[in-house]
RNA sequence: GCGCCCGUAGCUCAGUGGAUAGAGCGUUAGGUUGCGGACCUAAAGGUCGUGGGUUCGAGUCCCGCCGGGCGCGCCA
């Protein structure tokens, strides 16, 4: 469509009806967006607005001329059935009832492949999200981030990319080690150490220590906490692992630091700086001169005790990921994270790496509340509620939904009386129980021997409400590139929640299923599914579940 | 003090510089002898925190201020 209008405007120029872009202006943006529903069109662009200033000339007169172009164009005849200039300089456009069939033919062929497409940017990419240290269960303050990083990954792969979801862990640091003195100590019945963990979970792993680790633990005891630690983080680990698939996010790849150090990655990303004469030593200390990439101050890389700094790791991690073969890595970190996003992407292009590939996205905090009273705390025991918990509550459509509707960059109330309904006045029920009727109505008319037309072909001239829900769901495949493109998923539920609606319409004014008219329930069967199927892949792309039945 | 994020309807939140700022919930008033009423229609409800600026055009971009959150380690 945006072919089309770029045709026509350079042929409105080289007709003469439109004067030549002044050098300097280069491509003009021809941007082909919806408009709003009083316009009463399928798409609208506002070019003539953008040329205006370049070509000094009015908006309006400009509309015109485009829009005589394009209808004058023979490419154009098939698709645009009627083109319509409006104030202040918009041109708008209406669909054909046989383009929209052609269409609409298309997308059932396409079948579960509806709703992806290829939109333009960096193609390997390493999502690496959640990464907390198992050294505890998940609780509900990692649930945004799993929900979340999940989501674009799923947005990203719609959008035609490769992606590889990546969790990144501690494996040897203190916290293991406080987590192995801990279990020790409440295995052995000895005082908690001072910063210990203390929570249910811990005495539960230290009732399980197996016997072997005990005896290992007799044999060596100066390495006791290190074996203990090691243990038990790996099982806490494992716990993580069941309760995120429990969510639906499963992880390709589960990265230790300790692989960092081991392989020599941090070593690596030193020399590489080093070279470039990006580093300094002062007070025995290496540092990394961030500020000489706008930071407001260097960065240490190694102590003066020898041991390398978090961000140390972090930037071996950066080689290690690129010379992986990603060229884009993103990173879903807590908002509390925003201060070292700086130094991270300085070091990368300090390394000869474009900034812009690699990408921090800060998740605000949530703040879960009950008749307005914040839960976080699980009063009982005095420690966070954990994802399981919240979960069994409110079930995982619900959660994903509840995440998937709100700006990443917005700290949220996340009300779990809310979330928690279970009709329809929450949207993804409703949306789901458009689903559902769609298939009740396919499975009745199949019952009675009556199946979908094979094309839709010559069906929807006239008949305004078909053609409503026709364009609704060809709205999808540009819905989902906006999301790959802004990796964002509000327009997806809010695009979910318009289908549904105007679904639920077409079934008030249209009977589907019509023993009186058999072709007609033919052809409204053919556009239900189609409808069927723009739901599911939608709910499939925010990873909820498209029941038939509920 | 400096930096980042946020402030939009009673509530929870959308809103790639474009047209009369939207959705869900809640409130109010209606609708069904039919394929799933877990549905549909309509109404009320807004100084987009605030004051300037840029622009043909600002909720959106820039600056100041107010309010809230988070950061500012040889911690992780």
């Amino acid at each position: 469509m945006e072919q089309l209008l770029r045709e026509a405007l350079a042929a409105a120029i080289s007709s003469g009806a439109l004067p030549a872009l002044p050098p300097g202006i280069g491509e003009p943006d021809v941007d082909v967006a919806r408009p709003p529903q009083q316009a009463k069109a399928d798409l609208a662009s506002s070019v003539a607005l953008k040329l205006a200033r370049p070509l000094r000339m009015a908006p309006l007169a400009i509309a015109a001329a485009v829009a005589a172009s394009l209808e004058a164009s023979a490419g154009a005849s098939a698709v645009i059935g009627s083109i319509e200039v409006a104030h202040p300089g918009f041109i708008n456009l209406r669909l054909t009832p046989g383009f929209l069939e052609r269409s609409l033919d298309a997308v059932r062929t396409a079948g579960a492949a509806f709703g992806r497409v290829e939109v333009p940017g960096r193609h390997h990419v390493n999502v690496e999200f959640v990464s907390a240290n198992p050294t505890g269960p998940l609780h509900i303050g990692n649930a945004r981030g799993a929900f979340v990083g999940d989501l674009l990954c799923r947005v990203l792969e719609a959008g035609g990319r490769e992606v590889t979801r990546e969790y990144y862990f501690n494996d040897f640091g203190s916290q293991v080690m406080n987590l192995g003195a801990s279990v020790l100590a409440i295995a052995n019945g000895t005082d908690l150490p001072e910063d210990g963990y203390r929570g249910a979970y811990v005495h539960e792993l230290a009732a399980e220590l197996p016997d072997e680790l005990v005896a290992a633990t007799a044999a060596s005891p100066d390495q006791a906490t290190s074996i203990v630690g090691q243990w038990a983080s790996e099982r806490v680990r494992a716990g993580i692992e069941a309760s995120l698939e429990r969510l639906g996010v499963t992880f390709d790849v589960w990265f230790t630091e300790s692989t960092l150090h081991r392989e020599g990655w941090i070593q690596r990303a030193i020399e590489r700086l080093q070279a470039g004469g990006h580093l300094f030593e002062q007070d025995g200390a290496l540092w990394f001169r961030s500020t000489a990439f706008g930071d407001d101050k260097d960065r240490v890389i190694r102590r003066s005790n020898g041991a390398y700094t978090y961000f140390g790791a972090d930037i071996g991690y950066v080689i290690n990921k690129f010379e992986r073969g990603f060229d884009h890595l993103i990173y879903l970190w807590g908002a509390d994270h925003h201060g070292t996003v700086a130094r991270n992407r300085n070091a990368a292009e300090a390394m000869g790496y474009d900034r812009s590939a690699v990408e921090m996205l800060l998740i605000a905090w949530v703040r879960f509340v009950r008749d307005g009273q914040d839960v976080s705390m699980s009063k009982r025991a005095g420690e966070f509620i954990t994802l399981d918990d919240l979960l069994e509550e409110i079930g995982v459509d619900a959660a994903r939904w509840y995440f998937a509707a709100r700006a990443t960059t917005s700290s949220i109330d996340f009300d779990i009386e809310a979330a928690k309904d279970p009709t329809a006045a929450n949207p993804v029920h409703y949306v789901r129980y458009a689903h559902a009727r769609i298939s009740s109505i396919l499975r009745k008319a199949a019952e009675a021997g009556l199946g979908p037309a094979d094309s839709l072909d010559g069906t929807l001239a006239g008949d305004e409400v078909a053609q409503g829900l026709a364009r609704e769901i060809l709205r999808l495949p540009d819905v989902v590139g906006d999301a790959a493109l802004a990796q964002e998923t509000q327009g997806v539920t809010a695009y979910a929640t318009e289908l549904a609606t105007v679904f639920h319409a077409f079934y008030r004014d249209r009977r589907v299923v019509d023993p009186e008219a058999l072709e007609t329930s033919r052809a409204r069967l053919a556009l239900v599914d189609a409808a069927r199927l723009a739901l599911a892949s939608t709910l499939g792309l925010l990873g909820i579940s498209a029941p038939d039945s509920m």
